[in-house]
Order: structure tokens, then C-alpha cells, then sequence
DNA sequence: AATCCTGGAGTTTTT
DNA sequence: CTCCAGGATT
């Protein structure tokens, strides 16, 4: 798209204060950001390094910055900041870690490691089973995203229970603090708390980043809000596009409610609304519409396209989930010859993870190459969390959760009594497990074919930080992989030799990926020494781990959740499931969340460029038992003009419809 | 240290 | 029904 339309000039050109754009599903608010970042450089003359781009996760950030350099020419993009949030909250911890009292290396904990952390603390506690562990988790993680401490959060408690996640929440904080590590949280929490005592600190960053941009503004959550604010100060200039339709993250966090709250807070706020649509047919907007029109709206919206009115959305009732999934793939075997497209126009779109099983059966079955997106990520992997501990060992020897983790991987006869008194000994002292297999005083409570067990290993890691400090840290820790035999500890625990091998290509691919941080910070990096701990900080938030993008070339079925299915657009949509407990979920009708489950639906049919097809099982097996399902509430909230029912009786269903009263449910009953 | 057994859950997910 | 985690058992 090389011409803007008015609106999205409009949004463009304005600078002289805060800017909200309303950017309707497709509407292309990329563009706008891209474009203004541009029009700032060039026009306005901001140097590049006085802009900042925000957005929540990698990817887009990467296709951001491709976006932004294609624009523009030569250097005048250079030291442009395009990045996470939680990237930006790691550069300023990095930058400001002195005052803040961190040492540099700091261990970043993903949800694992928190997870683990908080389990030792709870068990120590004594009384607190599995089921706490997830709700304490979840509860601090709401804390820390609603600058909640734990003061605030103990004062606040009304019951016993509250009380004491509370504590666990002070305990945790001060373990985080101990090990010399942050959490997920606290890379948005830290900066905004430093920004509040120090002034003078927040005064410099804010000379830094004259422009801030955010994208996905709807999935912002508190802290993050607080932290743009900030930033952004007195001077107004801000510019933040999003769609409150499309918020489907509140459940971790988000709230959505900061759109209005920019009202507030910035009563000079322009608001601009993107409403012409770019992807899709009239008829899949008008559905689209019609079905969020049932939500009560801040801002109110309505998208328009011209791409002509096309095809009516379908609506296929099967008799149960099997023949769901054979229709799907049926439909898209036939249609791709007749039509002769490709198995990547088409798309899959299901609420859960779970339901992808039929379908790739189904799949596989026909023959259609798929691919299903989501699922286990690459860092869940246990042979890189092992190499990942490593690693942050190296880098942070204080780093007890890495420690433990690595000290019998693979098996170096430590046993768990051994294990049990080091770390009393090392509570005791308040230092860490690493410094405490050091000590000579162990000897009194540890036999001493241990002691010399563990101080072997220390001693070796040691050797190997030392060696990774040196001018080829990337050899240092193939060194490290070939002494402890990785490959042979991963032979011989894998199922197959196969799947050992596919497990070393995942730690080596790991490694070049550090390489190649290393080798990028080297290049762009004129103020600071290349440091392996940057690279390695870097890698837990799997920046620069560029994801092979095979995908694109490669003529696929996609198969996603409707969640993982935001931001992007295929020309044939299939929505399955369209069940009550399924779509809406069960627990959202349970917890009322009825409204972000019809945004997730708007999401969905906004994916579709050209076609759309919903389709439900009439029973489907769950919990062991076949049970009738019901449609979902949502499809009586489609205008049924723009729809073709299939499997709702004998009957044809227009006739019904005509009158415009039916719904499917009443369709139904009248036909089952 | 490895394997078997039992029980409980069974949404969405990025950083 | 099916999968996983964690505990118990060998």
C-alpha cells in the first residue's frame, strides 16, 4: 500500500500532541506507524535515535523495522528503537543497573523458573499444594502488573489466605533479589519504579526518546501503561494505535480500559479512526460488525472495504467433531483444485490447542501439508532450558534455580542429601549454592568425596567463564558441551537416535543464534563492550532468534488458535467449534467473560479475506462422553442475510430466516 | 536412578 | 478418554 488514505494521513501528520489511532482489523495501522516513524525522520528532522516503537512481541517488532528501513533511505534510520516492551525494560534495568543494585549478568526467570522458585519457597513454608501454586503465581504476576506491592498487597488481604501469598510474594521478591535475577514482570516493573524515585533518571530517558510510538495499545496492562506515561511526560508526544475490539489478552493482564484512560490523562488527545478496511469482502465486515455491535463500545466503529460485497459466510453444522474435520479437509482438497489455489490460502482457526489433533489426522489422512503454529515453544525444550542454565550460570554463579538444574545434568553423583545441606549451609550464610560449594567450612557437614564432587564442578565452570570472558566466548562453550559429553547425556536419555540428534541440531542452532547476537551488537553497538551476558539476556526474551521462516515459502494449511491468529489475514477462513463451552469457553461464561470471548470471534472472522466458513459438531465427545453440544450464542448474533446455513434441518432454513426473527437455536429445536 | 502407578485436570500465551 | 506430573516403588 503506497498511498494513505485521509485518515491515515491525518494520523501521520499529526505531531503537535498525544494521538490515539482507532485502527480497525486491517485497516492498516502498520502502515501508520511505519510511515509516521518515517515522516518524523525526514520531515520533521527527529533524529532516529530520539524515536521509540513499542510493540508486545518480536516478530512485530522485526517486520517493524524492515518496514521503517525500506521507507528509509541510508543511514538516517540508524539507532531507531523498535522494540518489546519487555526489551526495553531490559535495557534500561542494563543500562541503570548500578543504582538499581543489580550486578551485571543478571539471570532473567521465564514462567518456569518462577514457577520452581515460588515452589521451594512454599513448600519450605510447609502447607501449600499444587493448586496454590498456580493461583500464587498467577497472583503475583497480577500484583507486579498493577504496581501492586506487597505491602499494599499484605495491607489490602482480607483473608488468611491473601495474607500469606502475600508473604510469598515478599519472599519471592527478595529470592529474585538474592539470585541476582529479575522476572518477566519486573523488566516492565523495575524501570517504572526507578523512574519514580529517581527524577532525575526518568528526566534522561525521556531526553533520549523525544517520540514514542505503541502499537497494540489495547494489550498494554498497567504497568506498562505507567511506564509510557512516564516517558512520554509533559511533552504529549505520543502516538498509540490500537483496537479495542480485538483485546483478548485481559486474561493475562491486559486492560483494555487504558484506551479511555488516554482520554483522561491526556485531555488534548487527538483520536483518528482507521475504518476503511484493506483485507476483506463487505459481507465478512458486515458480520463482523454485526456480531461486536453486541458489545458495549467507548469508541464506536464500523468497518467498511471496497472489495466487493463476496461470497455469503457459511455456517456448516456437522452430525460430530469427526465429520467436522473431514468436512474441512474435504472442502479445502476440492476447492484448492477447482480453484486452483493454494493449501496456504486456506486457514484453520480453533479456540484451543486441543481441537488441532482432529484436524491434522484429518490432514494427514488426504494428504494436505499443514502446519500447526503455537504449541511447544523452541525454549521449552529441556535440552535448551539445560544449555540455557548453563549459560546463565556462567554468567550469574549466583543464579541458584540455573545451578540447580545443571549440577546433574548430566549425572555428576550429587545426591539430594548432599544438595539439601549445601543449601541449608548456604541460607545460613545468606550466599548463593555456587559460592557455598566453595567453601571450605562445607567439610564439617558434607562427606568428603561430595565436597571434592562439587568443587570440581565449580571449579571447571569457573574455568569455563573465564575462558567465555575471552575473545571467543562461542568456542568456550562448545569446549563446555564436549567436556561434559552433552551429546552422549542426550543419546543416551532420548527415545531414539533421532530424536537426539534432532535435540543437539536445536542446542547448536541455540548457539549460532548467540553467535550471531554477539556478532550484531558488535557491529551497531559504538558505546558499549559486546558483552555475552547482553547476548545471553537477550536470548531469554528470544530476540534475534529469528524463527526458521521455512513457512512462508512452503505451501502449507495453516492450523492456529484464534488467539495466535491475530495480525495476520488468509483469503479462506475455516472457524470451527462454534459451540457453547467451546466458543464461548466453558470457564468464560462461567467467570462472565461472555465479552472477550465474542472480541476473540470478531478476531477470527476479521482474519478472512475473501471467504469464510463456521462450522460446529452437533455432538462432540469430551471428558470420555459424547455429549449434544449447542451452537454458540454468537451465531444468533450474525445478520442472517449474509449467511448460508448448512445442517439445520430439513427445511430450507431462508424461509425461517426470511422473517428475520429465527435463530439457530430456534432453527433447531424446530428441526432436531 | 529408573520405572511404574495413580490422580487430577482438561483455555487462550508473550515476554 | 488421554495426558501429564508427582509420588511411590523397585
Amino acid at each position: 500500500m503506497t498511498k494513505l488514505n485521509s485518515r491515515q494521513r491525518e494520523a501521520v501528520h499529526y505531531i503537535d500532541g498525544p494521538c490515539l489511532v482507532l485502527a480497525g482489523a486491517g485497516s492498516g495501522k502498520t502502515s501508520v506507524i511505519t510511515r509516521k516513524i518515517a515522516y518524523l525522520i525526514q520531515q520533521c528532522e527527529l533524529p532516529a535515535r530520539h524515536i521509540a516503537a513499542l510493540t508486545f512481541t518480536n516478530k512485530a517488532a522485526r517486520e517493524m523495522k524492515e518496514r521503517v528501513s525500506s521507507l528509509v533511505k541510508g543511514t538516517a534510520a540508524r539507532g531507531l528503537t523498535v522494540s518489546t516492551f519487555h526489551n526495553l525494560g531490559l535495557n534500561i534495568i542494563r543500562r541503570e543497573a548500578r543504582i538499581l543494585g543489580y550486578k551485571p549478568g543478571f539471570s532473567i526467570f521465564d514462567a518456569e523458573d518462577a514457577r520452581a522458585l515460588l515452589k521451594e519457597l512454599m513448600l519450605k513454608d510447609g502447607e501449600m499444594d499444587k493448586d496454590h501454586l498456580d493461583l500464587v503465581q498467577h497472583q503475583i504476576s497480577t500484583w507486579k502488573n498493577d504496581l501492586t506491592t506487597f505491602e499494599q498487597a499484605e495491607a489490602a488481604a482480607v483473608s488468611q489466605a491473601e495474607k500469606t501469598i502475600a508473604r510469598v510474594y515478599q519472599r519471592y521478591n527478595q529470592a529474585l533479589r538474592a539470585y541476582n535475577a529479575v522476572d518477566f514482570d519486573d523488566l516492565i516493573l523495575i524501570p517504572v519504579h526507578l523512574f519514580q524515585a529517581n527524577p532525575d533518571v526518568l528526566t534522561r530517558w525521556q531526553r533520549k526518546i523525544r517520540y514514542l510510538l505503541v502499537d497494540e495499545y489495547q494489550d498494554t496492562n498497567s504497568s506498562q501503561y505507567l511506564l509510557v506515561k512516564q516517558l512520554v511526560g509533559s511533552s504529549g508526544a505520543l502516538t498509540v494505535v490500537g483496537d479495542d475490539d480485538q483485546s483478548i489478552y485481559a486474561w493475562r493482564g491486559a486492560r483494555p480500559e487504558n484506551m479511555s484512560l488516554l482520554k483522561q490523562d491526556f485531555p488534548q488527545l487527538r483520536v483518528i479512526k482507521l475504518e476503511q478496511n484493506y483485507r476483506s469482502t463487505s459481507r465478512i465486515l458486515r458480520v463482523a460488525n454485526h456480531l461486536i455491535a453486541h458489545n458495549p463500545h467507548e469508541f464506536d466503529k464500523a468497518l467498511w472495504s471496497e472489495m466487493g460485497l463476496g461470497d455469503p459466510i457459511r455456517i456448516l453444522r456437522c452430525p460430530n467433531e469427526e465429520a467436522e474435520a473431514e468436512r474441512v479437509a474435504a472442502e479445502i482438497l476440492t476447492d484448492r483444485i477447482r480453484h486452483q489455489r493454494k493449501f496456504r490460502d486456506y486457514a484453520i482457526l480453533y479456540r484451543g490447542n486441543h481441537q488441532a489433533r482432529l484436524f491434522e489426522i484429518k490432514l494427514q489422512q488426504h494428504q494436505i501439508p499443514y502446519r500447526i503454529s503455537g504449541g511447544s515453544s523452541f525454549f521449552a525444550k529441556t535440552e535448551i532450558k539445560d544449555v540455557m542454565a548453563y549459560l546463565r550460570l556462567i554468567v550469574n554463579p549466583d543464579d541458584d534455580n540455573a545451578f540447580l538444574r545443571v549440577i546433574n545434568t548430566p549425572r555428576r553423583q550429587i545426591g539430594t542429601s548432599t544438595l539439601e545441606v549445601l543449601g541449608q549451609y548456604a541460607s545460613e550464610r545468606h550466599i548463593s549454592l555456587f559460592a557455598a560449594a566453595q567453601e571450605i567450612g562445607l567439610q564439617s557437614y558434607v562427606p568428603e568425596k561430595n565436597v571434592e564432587r562439587l568443587q570440581r564442578f565449580t571449579q571447571w565452570l569457573t574455568q569455563v567463564a573465564r575462558n567465555c570472558a575471552g575473545d571467543n566466548p562461542v568456542s568456550a562453550i562448545h569446549s563446555m558441551l564436549t567436556d561434559i559429553d552433552y551429546e552422549g547425556w542426550l543419546h543416551q536419555n532420548a527415545t531414539s537416535t533421532k530424536a537426539a540428534e534432532k535435540r543437539m541440531e536445536n542446542v547448536h542452532y541455540l548457539i549460532e543464534s548467540l553467535q550471531k547476537s554477539l556478532d550484531k551488537s558488535a557491529d551497531d553497538n559504538e558505546d558499549e563492550e559486546t558483552r555475552i551476558e547482553d547476548a545471553i539476556a537477550k536470548l531469554v526474551l528470544r530476540d534475534l532468534l529469528e524463527r526458521q521462516e521455512e513457512e512462508d515459502l512452503s505451501d502449507q494449511v495453516q492450523l492456529m488458535t484464534l488467539h495466535a491468529s491475530k495480525g495476520l489475514e488468509f483469503p479462506h477462513v475455516y472457524m470451527v467449534g462454534l459451540e457453547e463451552d467451546l466458543l464461548p469457553h466453558r470457564n468464560s461464561i462461567e467467570d462472565n467473560n461472555i465479552e472477550e470471548e465474542r472480541r476473540l470471534t470478531y478476531v477470527g472472522i476479521t482474519r478472512a479475506q475473501k471467504t469464510l466458513c463456521m462450522t460446529l459438531a452437533g455432538k462432540r465427545k469430551q471428558f470420555g462422553d459424547i455429549a449434544d453440544t449447542t451452537p454458540s450464542r454468537f451465531l444468533d448474533e450474525l445478520p442472517a442475510e449474509d449467511i448460508e446455513y448448512e445442517g439445520f434441518g430439513e427445511s430450507s432454513p431462508e424461509k425461517n430466516l426470511a422473517k428475520g426473527e429465527e435463530t439457530i437455536s430456534s432453527l433447531l429445536s424446530m428441526f432436531d
